[in-house]
DNA sequence: ACACAACTTGCAAACTTCTTCAACTCGTGT
DNA sequence: ACACGAGTTGAAGAAGTTTGCAAGTTGTGT
C-alpha cells in the first residue's frame, strides 16, 4: 500500500515549485550540464545549487554521474518537459487575460 | 517589467503543491462543485478548505459565484487538466520503474 | 605528497506555509 | 426579527523550506 495518488502528485508539483529547480530542469532538458555549467547560468551559491540538485535527485527527476573531476547531471524523466511546456501555456493564457509581463513571454524561449 | 518567467512557473507549481488543492482541482475539473460538496469528498476542516480555495482563487485557477446560499466553484483555467494528466503520466512511469504503489494507480480514476 | 578545482554535506537562522480556533458575513426560511 | 446553514477571515503556533557558512570529499595535475 502506498501514498495516495493525489499526494504523490502534490509532491511532484512541490518539487517543481522553486525557481532554481525550474531553471535547472530547463537547462537540463536542452542538454546535460556539469554542475559548474549550471552555476554559470543560475545566480545561486554552489552549496545552494547542490541542495536543489539533491532535491531533484531524491525525486528521481535527474541523475548524475561523474566524468573526471566534473559531475554531470541529466534529466531522467523526459516527460518533465511536458509539464514545463504546459505551465508555459497556462502562463501565457493568464498573462493574456490579466495583461502583465507580456514582453517577457514573447521574447524568451523558455 | 514583470516577474521572470521561471519564477512565475515556480509559483504556478507551488500552488499545485498541496494534496487538498490537487483534490479540489480534480473534483472541479469533473464538474462545478459547491463548497459543501467538496467538503464531503475531501477530509479537511471547513476553514482549511476555504483557505485552500482562497489560494486557488488568488492565482486565478478557480472562480466562485454565489447560488442562493451556496458558493459554487469552477475551474477557470481548463489547461490545468493537462498539468494534472501530465503529472499522472510521470507518476506511472516512476512507479513502473521503482515498483511501488502499483495497485493504487491501476484502480483509481484520477 | 600537495595544492587546487569541483562538488557535497551538516547545520542553524530566516522565512514561508499549513492548520486550527474563534469570530464574522450573508442568504433562507419561519 | 431571529435562528440556522453555508462560507470566509484573521490570527497564532506548529511544521516545513530555503539559504549560506564552514567543513569535508574526490579527482587531476605537478
Amino acid at each position: 500500500m502506498g501514498v495516495p495518488l493525489y499526494q504523490a502528485k502534490a509532491e511532484l508539483f512541490k518539487t517543481l515549485g522553486h525557481p532554481a529547480r525550474i531553471r535547472i530542469l530547463e537547462l537540463l532538458s536542452e542538454r546535460d550540464h556539469a554542475v559548474h555549467e549550471l552555476l554559470e547560468q543560475i545566480e545561486i551559491e554552489p552549496s545552494n545549487l547542490s541542495q536543489q540538485l539533491a532535491v531533484l535527485r531524491r525525486t528521481s527527476m535527474v541523475s548524475s554521474h561523474r566524468v573526471g573531476s566534473e559531475v554531470v547531471y541529466s534529466v531522467s524523466i523526459p516527460e518533465v518537459r511536458d509539464l514545463l511546456l504546459a505551465a508555459r501555456t497556462i502562463l501565457s493564457g493568464l498573462i493574456a487575460v490579466q495583461g502583465e509581463l507580456g514582453t517577457e513571454l514573447a521574447s524568451t524561449p523558455s
